[in-house]
DNA sequence: ACACTCATGTAAGCTGTTACATGATTAA
DNA sequence: TTAATCATGTAACAGCTTACATGAGTGT
């Protein structure tokens, strides 16, 4: 998977796990959460589902709506759940943009406990990483002061360091916890 | 400009503004900082130096390499310093991906000390609006604990009070300096 | 002999966007 | 009458990526 890419066909794929939808449906739900990850605009949205349909990942069911346009409701199939559930094995891209990361949290109810921790971990594991690049790039250039980098680097620590804190105080909630 | 657009064409020149560099220099410059915000492949700098160049906003001087390849040093025009000026000034799209500020804040030595806290401003603003927005949508779906989708507001929540305080701190910084 | 760095570039493809087209119903 | 919501879809294009091509020098 390229480095800067979100698969969007897999999160409609999540959210149709979760139940079955309309197009429609699914720019709505989106919507209503916009400042997390944005919806998708039909111009993406209406040929993924019709690519998820002819590659029998869903179903389609049309309801003619009364006084409505019909709506053509999506439902995940069995070998939808599979793709889906293979494609949550691989770990998120390292570098891949916040979008990606967020998509897999909102999936969380839709694949088991143990699974979804182990992605929360993964992500720390990277998260980690990238905040030890960063400290040691500060103090490489630790004399140079101008021009923006050391700046960056500061922000870049900052988020960095706020999100290992969420991750470890989650990670550590979800332990305690014994749902599914 | 599209929402998740980050127009790599302006951050090249922007750092073409701090110093003449030849593609290959930016290319190396830019992975010494990878895990900010990555290297552009070759497949978009090169073409990108060309436009610029047909556009003058640069000009070129090709440097026959002594047992090596030759380079291409550019170098930013008058034009060039303006475009880039009247691009600083449109404020980032909201949504927008967050390497788009990280570059922002690479560039920070080639604005005005005045228009780059501006920035910091509008994208404090920003930020905010989003933090509150992400504290309404959890009021209003406080019940359902279902669905990863208070997961990912807490995760937004986190991410955007950490950003808060770094931007309050840093504008606190700044404006008690006076540099140029 | 093989691979890696220096240095530039092209071609093809992926993922997503905007803008448009359709058509019916409802609200100002 | 004008616009907005419901609901789907197409076409064009923007902005990147990967993979490839070239060619010299340098290191193992």
């Amino acid at each position: 998977m390229a480095a800067g890419t979100v698969s969007l066909r897999y999160f409609v794929l999540g959210l149709l796990a979760q139940e079955p939808m309309s197009g429609y449906d699914i720019k709505r739900f989106l919507k209503g959460l916009n400042w997390l990850i944005g919806s998708p605009s039909g111009g993406s949205l209406y040929p993924i589902l019709r690519a998820l349909l002819q590659e029998d990942l869903v179903t389609v069911e049309v309801i003619p709506g009364l006084d409505k346009p019909p709506k053509k409701i999506y439902t995940i199939t069995e070998a939808g759940r599979q793709a889906l559930h293979t494609w949550i094995e691989q770990p998120v891209a390292p570098g891949a943009p916040l979008k990606a990361f967020v998509m897999r949290l909102l999936l969380a109810g839709s694949h088991p406990h143990t699974r979804f921790i182990a992605n929360l971990q993964q992500r720390r594991a990277q998260v980690g990483a990238h905040y030890e690049a960063l400290e040691q790039a500060f103090e490489a250039r630790a004399v140079r002061t101008d021009s923006g980098v050391p700046l960056a680097l500061d922000y870049g620590l900052a988020l960095a360091t706020a999100e290992l804190a969420w991750l470890d105080l989650t990670l550590d909630r979800l332990s305690g916890t014994d749902s599914t």
